[in-house]
DNA sequence: TATAGAACCTATAGTTACTACAGGTTCAAG
DNA sequence: CTTGAACCTGTAGTAACTATAGGTTCTATA
């Protein structure tokens, strides 16, 4: 089942979105993402919009925001009457969690760049490491 | 139990350490953590090196190692034999790890600062932050 | 010493976002 | 019509805990 009438199989559609099969799967049974028709043997059977969705929630994640920002966002998207502002509060919302993870690691680099340098790699019983470590 | 000659409960450990009551009894079960004597009831009791080891293992995930690293600094630690090269050289990987989040997280943060500005937050349906999820 | 209730015990399930099986069925090409 | 690639469902595993249920033990007070 190549491109019959638009018609794509769960493994067409991930190669064309680049997101693996078991997981387009997992998104229909948490119901992030539609079930679609299925042929007569039960295969799944997509189509053009399913492609779309599905590019949506994985950019959405390749951006860092969670599967329950992004349903959210699908929501305002399926309203219809979303208003760009809503959208841009989730985001800024998400955009405040990165920046505070930065200032979170760029500490810790500091840290361990620091109590590293100390480092001598002798055979000492003494390592600056775990002496930071155990306190 | 308060503090009878130097032997604590499983509460009074977790204050002193600021670590859980489960986290203490999940890091017995994983073997991270020695299972401590107990009482004829089953009440664990528990001594200073349990304090010392369990500031380890905390004072390391707070520094971003995960479990298995620290599990692995601990193997140096007793093994006594430890070279503070080996010790550095745990830490040197995580810090690496640390440094190529902290990249991709500014690339986000780039990404997304720059959508969300060219934001309005009128209700339109051309929202660019979708437009921009949708590519 | 009796007893109330705080603190402890075990075992299991839930969290996030998937990934990896096992064991069986359907589809499409030759 | 046969073969084997692709599909199906359901379950368990990943990291590092956290939460709950339902039961037992410890200790402080009356």
């Amino acid at each position: 089942m190549r491109n019959r009438e638009n018609k794509l199989s769960i493994g067409v559609l991930s190669d064309l979105t680049h997101c693996k099969i078991e997981t387009i799967r997992y998104y229909e049974k948490i119901a992030i993402f539609p079930k679609p028709p299925r042929t007569e043997g039960g295969h799944r059977i997509y189509s053009e919009n399913h492609i779309k969705r599905l590019v949506f929630i994985r950019r959405g994640r390749d951006l860092g925001f969670s599967l329950e920002e992004i349903r959210a966002l699908l929501r305002l998207v399926d309203g219809g009457d979303n208003t760009c502002s809503q959208v841009q509060e989730i985001t800024l919302h998400h955009l405040g969690n990165i920046r505070h993870k930065i200032v979170d690691l760029k500490k810790l680099e500091k840290i361990l760049a620091k109590i590293s340098s100390q480092c001598e790699g002798e055979i000492v019983p003494e390592c600056p490491i775990l002496d930071a470590l155990f306190e």
